[in-house]
DNA sequence: TGATAGAGTCGACATGGTGTTGATAGCGTC
DNA sequence: GACGCTATCAACACCATGTCGACTCTATCA
């Protein structure tokens, strides 16, 4: 008997009990998704769609995932595992040569959101409306802010960076920089910065910010 | 006879002719969208609210907005009108004095974005589905990426920035930091600069890129 | 071996929103 | 006093979401 109140194979966002059947259910229904969204918009996309991409009917994808949107959110997952995978290291590394280490930052970022576009552009789609995926984005934000902060502090601390406005407020301005820019790179909505050049732009706000020169003092 | 295909008043977001009636009643929509955006997201209210609220029907709405989303444009463009205006002087100045032209450029943004939240809030939330919305946004940023890179080129032109990046491409993404900052400043969407510093951090960056150094020098 | 339980499935329905149609009411004017 | 235009809405067609209840299949165990 599963004790977390599941109807269907799991609590949909819990956490993985052993399950014989249906995972491959899931699982086409997860890949329908993505299939979808490289050439549609999720707006666009309606459970029907997935259902029976996914070769089930509608109310049997409601016993795989409680919504739409919750199937976004299991995708959302496997992106941010891969993201904070790529920036951990680059990131404990700032000291050593910062601007090796803020441009593979940027540069991961940019590979990330890249290589998963179709899901992140789906997230932007839905994160004002959705509060649960709002809540998620906000989370996630708040991990790179919060890691972003820290080297600034570190870097003012060793003398690197001279000080300048507060850590935390410089790394939120700086993050929502890279966010809108990179969306408005892989969207084409408004003006966008060609893909060959976005990382250099950025690095260059970027280090210009904390270091308050275009080079910093190398360490 | 009007000649612009209207079967409304008027085309809707066509431009003004004489209309002896009914002016009132478009007019009671749009306040009562603005009144009802100052509590619920847009995707909360409902055609029939609006028509509700204005003492009409649903079908009689269409008669004056071909949909919601046309509502919302029309209350756009009252808002660029107005930060058009705020805009404009600061621009043109910068060279007088960089810094304190700039922060007023910053200012007058921050300004207009929390005079009309509702309105904003409303676009950010469709911007990203309505193809009529998108195009709204990227036409205004691209006057605003423009405004901005000619004025750095023209820094540049005087010696009193430094050669950087792309001129273009840095307004993009220091537009892009503004857009996204401010968002998050007035949504709590995420984590946000406190609305009585946001203006500074963004100033920081925003000098710091451009002239790279914290105080550029004076004219 | 056949009763039982639970996972998995879906037809049919309820709900709620959008946009359209067609009929009508009021009003100025010629 | 009839024509044409603005303005209005009841009724309808449509579509997407989410729910209910009945059904099937399979594995297990008395």
């Amino acid at each position: 008997m599963t004790l977390d109140g599941a109807t269907g194979p799991r609590a949909s966002r819990g956490r993985r009990t052993s399950r014989p059947t249906g995972d491959d259910r899931e699982q086409a229904i997860l890949a329908t998704a993505v299939r979808l969204l490289e050439r549609h918009a999720l707006s666009e996309i309606s459970i029907d769609d997935l259902a029976r991409g996914a070769g089930i009917s509608r109310p049997t994808f409601y016993f795989y995932f409680r919504s739409k949107d919750a199937v976004l959110l299991t995708l959302l997952d496997r992106v941010n595992e891969e993201a904070v995978r790529a920036l951990a290291d680059p990131l404990d590394r700032v000291a050593e040569d910062p601007v090796r280490c803020w441009r593979e930052c940027l540069a991961a970022l940019y590979t990330t959101f890249h290589s998963h576009r179709p899901v992140l552009l789906a997230t932007a789609e839905v994160r004002h409306t959705n509060a649960e995926v709002a809540r998620w984005c906000a989370d996630m934000m708040d991990v790179w802010v919060t890691r972003t902060e820290q080297a600034i502090e570190a870097e003012r601390a060793r003398g690197a960076a001279p000080p300048g406005p507060g850590s935390r407020e410089l790394a939120i301005v700086l993050n929502a920089m890279v966010d809108r820019a990179l969306y408005a790179t892989f969207t084409g909505d408004g003006p966008a910065v060609p893909a060959a050049e976005v990382v250099d732009v950025l690095l260059h706000a970027w280090l210009t910010s904390i270091y308050q020169t275009a080079e910093p003092a190398p360490a």
